[in-house]
DNA sequence: AATGAATGAGAGTTCATTCAT
DNA sequence: AATGAATGAACTCTCATTCAT
């Protein structure tokens, strides 16, 4: 990202990432080509190699922004505050009910960071982790705070909770976001004849969650 | 595939696939190059183009071998069966010792059933999801006969648990190949100083598996 | 042409160049490729190599059959005799209807005869030149027949009139077997919502060819 | 033809078109390859593919171009008018010297036109037909304006006399260009030991358009 | 600061020809 | 004599990047 682009207003900024971020979620970081990129971002070829170096800089530009997205979704204080909420259970819940609107509204966030975990893009997996430890340390401090609460079994390791919670949060943004994901979830849940709806899914998801933390009488 | 490269001995056969799919896994479906899939396999590009019609049916090809041989890696009988063995978590396990070996052997099918989990390749969503299916019919085999002999918990439903275990393996398979995936797991359960063992990771995972599913006492 | 194709018998011969020639004249000399000739004529591309030493003399072997076929359709003494009809413009119809044949079964004869004008062919050219000696042979002597008999204008130059006869002649063959050919000769003549049929082409042609050569009395 | 070739200066655009369309000539439309275009036309490949959609996009536009370089060598207006000549035979003798002309200076054209004539080139008969359109058109206008000055016999039907000029004109303009049909008019009027002159070619020609046409005393 | 035409290396694919069987 | 798999150069076309305007 080049001072050319970091000093245009914030809001314009945002709308070249995101549809950047959208056509390289769509096509893949190989398939997607700058001209199409210029087209949807309303931009010229020009002026995207005066905002960025090359290809893989506008793509890891992508990610700085992302990182900037994914610590307010994922902070505790945001939107009323996570900890004012009755229980850690409706604090989960509210964290992927954030995720599902993120999918709706900004999938191509979603996706790029599912690509990020293929091994043929090694060479962003830092970037990629660089998130990952957001969600990791979210996780970890409910289960903490569920603990303490007395509301998640405290007999469980703290980092083991953490990491089961986070697999189903990932899984569940995938299935939000992935054609082949979403398959994988209506396989197990799915109903005759229609698509399972975003609350159904959270539902499921929690279950799950619960099933394996609550705390026994 | 073509009826040249059906024509070939069952063994070269897999041997070109096993090459190809590593290229694939390596650089990504779009970033693989012709030239250099024919000079991995041993092949000249007139050869490939006798055996395939194109890049896409290359890759559509590489599915159906993965698809074969992930019959035989869920396959119950398989390896003196999964059914003789004392508790259905022995069975788990044997599962995830066999995804181990074949993420040391052959990651690159690992990485390409990865790779047809991104929307950027929902052309091939189809193919990945049959693969699938697979393993969906395992672990709900797996629960159910777990429930039958007493070991799981019979007040669980057979659908979210096997949808777990699916989750687990999914996405230990997953910390097998991918760098990113690696890295996750080890921001919970890394030692400093060295990796994790792939002992230790089952280990880590069977636990998981068995927190939620062990019928309490 | 090599040794091995000349050892088949004729008939086999025949078969096998009237297909190739029609894969060249569909296609184009330069258009048309190997495996496609093959799989036409019914033979392997290692028999093709055995009875021609590379494309380029199988086209020139075409020529070969195509000029003895010429030979046989220019001759006046087949199917009759020319002379024994009652005038020289019945001979001349009776030209326009041999190649009005050849067109129905054999287009590709005149198909390649054409392609063999153009300048991009000139490698071709004198072979095309061969063909073409033999039409103007037969309209000069029509011509001399005609005049000698008194049904053609005595005062037209011999060589004149002979060229003449054959432009409308060639331009006829054309009109039979070109798209383009047969869509000029309907602009000018073409009925609303049906095509000519061949005997009103042939009256056309005859009528413009009487017009110019017949003797005023 | 891309928007990018259409802003192009004039001169510029037929100065590429020329040595594009010479290229076609020379080689054919399936022969002629794209590095060879470029070469020429002295523009990169990428230029290329920025001016023209693809090799038959590329052919198409030499088309266009032709067809309005042909709307002005058949206008009657052009170069002094064709009817301020004395008769409608020396306005006939005009059009073949301006065809003489353009054969010496872009033979390409009247190439390309003849190899869209060609079955194998079925695909473009129509843009074909479209230029044929122009060239049937002055032939029948002359005929008409002939027939009412009374320097052409009114007892021809008018379709039948053009339809034959238009025979004449298009037999002597593959002529002026192809080897094959230059050897063909030779085979018939030719002086040993040289080439006819082009004055001879328009003299013969204009022989048999008058043999023909002229009405008698 | 912004444009978009130009570049040419490299992409996927075809095909005339050879050669082991 | 006949087969058809194998070759690799050459094909058409794309695209990341540059640069004159």
């Amino acid at each position: 990202m080049l001072d050319t682009f970091k000093k245009l207003p914030r809001a314009r900024q945002w709308g070249i990432v995101n549809k950047i971020a959208w056509v390289f979620a769509k096509k893949g970081y190989f398939n997607a080509n700058i001209p199409q990129i210029c087209k949807e971002a309303g931009i010229s070829t020009g002026a995207l190699y005066k905002y960025f170096q090359n290809k893989e800089d506008i793509y890891r530009s992508v990610f700085e922004f992302q990182y900037r997205a994914t610590e307010r979704l994922y902070s505790l204080d945001e939107g009323g505050g996570l900890w004012t909420k009755k229980s850690v259970f409706t604090a989960i819940k509210e964290l992927l009910e954030r995720l599902a609107r993120v999918a709706e509204q900004y999938p191509q966030y979603l996706i790029i960071y599912y690509d990020m975990g293929s091994p043929s893009m090694s060479m962003f997996s830092e970037s990629a982790h660089r998130i990952e430890e957001l969600s990791k340390s979210v996780c970890l401090r409910i289960v903490q705070e569920g603990q303490k609460r007395g509301e998640i079994d405290a007999n469980i390791d703290a980092k083991l909770a953490a990491y089961i919670i986070d697999n189903q949060i990932t899984l569940f943004s995938y299935a939000c976001v992935s054609e082949f994901h979403d398959k994988r979830f209506h396989g197990y849940f799915g109903k005759k004849n229609r698509q399972l709806t975003k609350e159904e899914k959270i539902r499921i998801t929690m279950n799950s969650i619960k099933k394996l933390l609550r705390k026994r009488r």
